[in-house]
DNA sequence: GGATGATATATGAAATTTCATGTAAATGGA
DNA sequence: TCCATTTACATGAAATTTCATATATCATCC
């Protein structure tokens, strides 16, 4: 019954998540850039607020992981976020190879903003989706991320 | 009953998302690489492999805006493209501003494979999950990628 | 048929990312 | 304890991306 065969793209799940995934994204981003932050550095700086708003640190391969950026790339990113004083960058009692990476104050401070203006346009995108399909949506993408093992 | 607090990021959809999206490419990238192909170069044949299998090609500025890069990245990916014999870069007759992109042969020959790759993978990652809860993910998806025009 | 403002792309310079590799420290035996 | 291996990070050079801007063409209105 549809008039044009369907691209490709448009019913590969990796491009579906992708665009949705920008749209949303998109308008996200102008906060953050006004705030100050590359993308990726909000990233950074929104893995190192864990659990109760702030994690003891992070060493920049566990970083790299969480963030999904190789090593390099992280090693010179907190480097210029230690510069800009978003970060601290610390050595590892236990092992000397690690460089931990924890936030500032600065850095938390902004963050704790972003993660606030985060949620509240993620809810607002979500207004209208039931609850239980969002419930269901987040699980099946957590499965899909577990998958990571195979 | 959770007995530590849920992280920010373990909950955020676009991290869900992004997380989501990189397990499952990252198998699926060794092919790409394979092809001798960077990803963003797979996703500008692919978007180029329209409806039936190829589209009369398609401008810088269509192609940058499908495979959400900026313009200026695609103009020089299209060039390197052209050099490797990936595409062929030909004018607008109608409109001699644009320069429009085409798959070559040869592109089209590695794409067509990938995309049996990329369908198969697709399928075998899925086989678990219920076809009513893929189509109800994907139409999820394209709905939020739709708030895009907000 | 201009003049004016939008579009579409190209491009140089700067910033960032990536690759390949190096170094230091930890780990697991023999 | 010492050696071999693995792990964690740093770094220089190359490749890519991005930003700012320039150029050429199109669209409109008069």
């Amino acid at each position: 019954m549809t008039a044009t065969p369907k691209r490709f793209i448009d019913d590969y799940l990796s491009y579906l998540r992708a665009r949705a995934s920008h749209a949303v994204y998109k308008e996200f981003e102008k906060q953050v850039n006004a705030a100050g932050l590359a993308s990726l550095e909000w990233r950074v700086l929104a893995t190192l607020s864990g659990g109760g708003g702030l994690t003891d640190g992070l060493a920049i391969g566990e970083l790299a992981r969480e963030v999904l950026a190789k090593q390099p790339t992280l090693t010179k990113l907190v480097q210029r976020m230690a510069q800009n004083g978003w970060v601290r960058l610390g050595a590892d009692a236990a092992d000397a190879r690690r460089t931990v990476v924890f936030a500032t104050a600065k850095g938390r401070r902004v963050v704790a903003r972003l993660i606030d203006a985060a949620r509240a346009h993620e809810a607002e995108l979500l207004a209208g989706i039931g609850a239980r399909e969002v419930t269901q949506l987040k699980a099946l993408l957590r499965n899909l991320a577990h998958r990571d093992n195979a």
